[in-house]
RNA sequence: GGCGCCGUACCCAAGUGGUAAGGGAGCAGUCUGCAAAACUGCGAUGCAGCGGUUCGAACCCGCUCGGCGCCUCCA
């Protein structure tokens, strides 16, 4: 039984969909201006993730992610660089997808763009106005706050309240300071679209609630974002979709935290941020392996809570997945012929339990990855007991099903992992008092054919108790990034 | 000023009334020609501090200290 916290309600609520079976769920993307960073990162993994258990629970799941096109920032960003807004929007889309690519996030099923559902915005604003909860002033549509009795349910927060220290713009022409725009009317060198009230484009807020209706219906059941997200822009959401249809808008709030640089948030305005790329380009290792990293690092943490980002942190991600693909690389190999150890079952069946009852407990994560934890443990014990080749199978996949919720241990077990660094990654990332420093050495590689063949010269070697050539032959080896095991049987294994 | 979050070992991090999961780092040991990996053992008599409720509290209540977020675009 899933439960959730909900922002809504201020607790963990059972999760019950609307449709059984069936999931609908909205996230708020991105405004596609500029590369994401970390924090966005983790929205989209947590999400990401919710999605992916909610699959493995059994549910169909119908996930809408937005991007936001047509927006302030994005205007700026297109006349700085002399371009059209579409050219921005479209390299940043672009972006957002490989960078998120990498991090194993899952596209959605759908992804709509504000400026693709300019009719359905428009008709939202019409109805709105329609039932007077919104007004024109010249060319500008407001929603009218003072008209929606329930407004700052979800925040928790009156109309009073945000008055008094808020320092709002002096509007004249708004009946309350808190109305915010759903059409803005355009100014010359902006795009815009023709509606009843004069050319212009949409506010923020209303586009989500045109596409998340459109595409889910006028009421589903979870929509998420970051915790930035609740005040304004989701409390708005819900005033313009509710006030719209008269009918409960989503069911389930989910909010994930920030992350943060030295216990400080990270953002665009403090300039603390590392994007994405940046920590790729910068990393030590594969692409693939840093993903995971990455990966395992943002899911080590409840979503809910602050998330401090750090060189450190990274690198005990690292030294931790090493010990899943070290144990991975071992059940790889042919068993014994032992008799089927009971044991085995217990310990599958103990972790599939307690993974279940972490991930229920409104996706904790971390509770999750050390039922993984125990059971890597577990089968490390009884590793020596000789397992069956089926056995070993048998718990790989394990970790193969168990991790596909939380995007972990995908991984081909071709040597794709790396245990010792090859790649240069010589620079340093500063972001505000944060440091991230990558001092790689380059190896050539050696085939694997020439690596085996090293190997058996060695193992040779030792045989005939040459330990000098034995250990020469190590030493070189481990100077092209080969690390060397020797097994009781006097044969050995290698990794990269 | 209003609303809210957080403070658990050297580091990260679960646990929200029943006697402190897990990971990383460290130290010691087993195994090994050496090594690596793995395994075993060690590690908070205490969960920011002080009071209170309770048979029992890291978990509930109150106060204090410290850190942070939102209220303005922000994942």
């Amino acid at each position: 039984m899933l439960k959730l916290f909900n922002t809504l309600t201020g607790r963990k609520d059972v999760f019950e969909p609307i449709e059984p079976n069936k999931v609908r769920m909205y996230v708020c993307g991105v405004t596609v201006y500029d590369y994401c960073h970390i924090g966005h990162a983790r929205s989209a993994l947590v999400f990401d993730v919710m999605r992916r258990y909610l699959e493995y629970s059994g549910y169909h799941v119908e996930f809408v992610k937005n991007f936001t096109d047509v927006d302030d920032k994005i205007i700026k960003r297109a006349h700085e660089q002399g371009v059209a807004c579409e050219a921005v929007t479209q390299k940043f889309i672009q972006a957002y997808h490989d960078d998120m690519g990498k991090l194993g996030v899952r596209q959605a099923s759908i992804e709509p763009k504000a400026t693709e559902h300019m009719a359905e915005i428009i008709e939202l604003t019409r109805t709105l106005l329609k039932k007077g909860l919104a007004y024109q002033v010249d060319g500008d549509v407001y929603f009218d706050v003072a008209k929606y009795p329930e407004y700052g349910r979800l925040s928790k927060r009156r109309l009073d309240d945000l008055q008094a220290g808020a320092r709002v713009d002096v509007d004249e022409r708004k009946h309350h300071p808190m109305d915010f725009a759903l059409w803005k009317s355009a100014k010359t060198g902006e795009p815009s679209w023709p509606s009843p009230w004069g050319p212009g484009r949409p506010g923020w807020h209303i586009e989500c609630s045109a596409m998340s209706i459109k595409h889910l219906g006028e009421t589903f059941d979870i929509h998420g974002g970051g915790m930035d997200l609740i005040f304004p822009h989701h409390e708005n959401e819900i005033a313009q979709s509710c006030g719209a249809t008269g009918k409960e808008f989503a069911r389930y709030w989910i909010h994930n935290g920030f992350v943060q640089i030295n216990k400080e948030k990270m953002s665009k305005s403090l300039g603390n941020f590392f994007t994405i790329r940046e920590i790729f380009e910068q990393s030590e290792w594969s692409e693939e392996v840093t993903g995971e990293i990455l990966r395992y690092f943002l899911l080590s943490t409840h979503y809910h809570g602050p998330l401090d980002f750090s060189d450190q942190a990274l690198a005990e991600a690292k030294s931790a997945l090493n010990g899943f693909y070290d144990l991975f690389g071992r059940l790889a190999e042919p068993g014994g012929n032992a008799m089927p150890d009971q044991g085995l079952d217990r310990s599958i069946d103990r972790c599939r339990a307690t993974f279940r009852a972490a991930m229920d407990d409104d996706l904790n994560t971390p509770a999750a990855i050390a039922a993984l934890q125990v059971l890597r443990s577990d089968a490390n014990k009884l590793f020596g007991n000789d397992l069956s080749t089926k056995e070993r199978q048998r718990v790989r996949e394990k970790f193969q099903s168990l991790g596909n919720s939380l995007g972990l241990f995908q991984m081909d077990l071709d040597k794709k992992w790396q245990f010792k660094k090859e790649i240069v990654g010589s620079g340093t990332l500063q972001a505000g008092a944060a440091t991230m420093t990558g001092i790689g050495t380059v190896f050539t590689p050696l085939s694997d054919a020439l690596i085996e063949t090293k190997v058996t010269e060695r193992n040779e070697a030792r045989r005939n108790k040459d330990f000098i050539q034995a250990d020469e032959i190590r030493k070189y080896l481990a100077d092209h990034g080969i690390i060397i095991e020797d097994k009781p049987d006097g044969t050995s294994r290698w990794k990269r």
